[in-house]
DNA sequence: CGGACACTACGGCCGGCGCCGTAGTGTCCC
DNA sequence: GGGACACTACGGCGCCGGCCGTAGTGTCCG
């Protein structure tokens, strides 16, 4: 029996190197780097990188695509993106346990993109407000809108109808910072997607950040009466980068 | 940034090892083995496993009972458990993609625990009657029970109130054999025990497949007009519940 | 068409760690 | 109390694989 745990044990093997497991936690935000981006990020040389890369290629971690003399990596779909949270979460217990402090950056807790929709405080809080208004009812394997939700939506110029297929448009996804829930799914992604179309949220030129603007602030609250999220929008001189090799 | 690249990494690279992989899986069913089990199950000698289990155990993924000259080591929670699901969808997918075909066990498909709650077809019928009947209503991080929802777990001898708190009594989990979601939570957890009491479900001597008995069949049937699940009682003589360390 | 550039392929170095043998500690049972 | 047993500690062997240097291929641009 167990004749797959090599498999599982393959998969995990993968994430478990730390120049890897750092280009994966750089791709998390759904974004397209290139090869050379991940070497920085990974704090390796470019050839080292270029072997991970096809590693992770290979095991279907990633996907890619050439552009010209680039070739663009990113997560291969959603289900990488929960199977990384997932150990995330385990990865932030632990580091608290142990109070290795990774004091989370604090950028990143307030609001960050996770693989294609929103997570950290912007997340919950928009999960929060929706649930509070009773917006959300189990549908398929998450949850579908409600009429009052279908209206929110609307009024937030996103058709509640996108992407209706066999699986729930919104499910929950426990998010590492928070250790509560956020809004994963097609329509949480659509939600993301308007948001950045409207500017009603900006994503510094680096980091994996985002920042809710005050017209964001505004028009998520009109559409979301219960909608609180205090300081997405604060501070955060747009600090450079401390570029750090990992320790 | 990214200074927690390295947190993920240790996390992964805990379950990246083919012995390790293989205790873990074997833990997956939420039952508690001793040592030596371990050794056997992950094909290592003990002097080998005690290592891993010690390393294991430092990593947070594991806890440990002491009872008498036995350790009995079991996961060390529902996240520790979700994550890796995650990791065995990448898996199975990974398996089917290259045609390495792992064909899962057919018994595990069937129905087997998953850390504490139901999963296989077993897991996914529930939680298809239950969404069908508009019994699930979204709420917390996932779902609570609608009056009809309470009144079918009252039916099955289940208080709907057992273990309420801030997080949500059941919650979707994306089964890896089906590629569809079962429930897990408290409230899963509760029915799964209630199954194994009643003589519902029973566990076979070896192996995590479990079987559906004609009772349990009926008594799910009655309580659960919609529920479908034919073959979860095919086959395989059932064998006593072996002892079960934690709940 | 030649040079810069992004990326990949190959080879050698070396550190980490998975493995088991032997040996030691605590527990149960007769 | 003595022997069996479950488990752990330690040490040495061997190999996997991460690392980079050098070299090669394809693409863009002037």
């Amino acid at each position: 029996m167990a004749a797959d745990g090599p498999y599982l044990a393959q998969i995990a093997h993968l994430v478990g190197d730390p120049a890897r497991a750092n280009m994966l936690q750089a791709l998390m935000d759904g974004r397209a780097l290139t090869a050379k981006e991940l070497s920085f990020l990974a704090g390796v040389a470019p050839q080292t990188a270029s072997g991970h890369l096809a590693r992770l290629l290979e095991g279907g971690l990633l996907a890619v695509a050439a552009q010209g003399r680039h070739r663009y990596f990113r997560l291969a779909g959603p289900e990488v993106a929960a199977a990384l949270e997932g150990m995330m979460v385990l990865a932030a217990g632990q580091a608290g346990r142990r109070r290795l402090t990774v004091r989370v950056e604090a950028d990143l807790a307030r609001a960050r993109t996770c693989y294609d929709h929103f997570a950290g405080r912007l997340g919950v809080a928009i999960h929060d407000a929706l649930m509070a208004q009773g917006h959300l009812v189990a549908a398929g394997d998450g949850y579908g809108l409600s009429a009052g939700g279908r209206e929110a939506f609307a009024a937030l110029g996103i058709d509640p109808d996108v992407a209706r297929g066999r699986r729930a448009p919104l499910r929950p996804c426990l998010d590492w910072s928070e250790r509560r829930p956020h809004l994963a799914g097609s329509l949480a992604a659509a939600l993301a997607c308007r948001c950045f179309e409207a500017g009603w949220v900006v994503r510094p030129r680096e980091g994996r950040a985002v920042t809710l603007t005050p017209a964001g602030r505004a028009a998520l609250s009109a559409a979301l009466p219960g909608f609180r999220c205090e300081d997405a929008d604060a501070v955060s001189q747009p600090v450079p980068e401390p570029r750090r090799a990992y320790a």
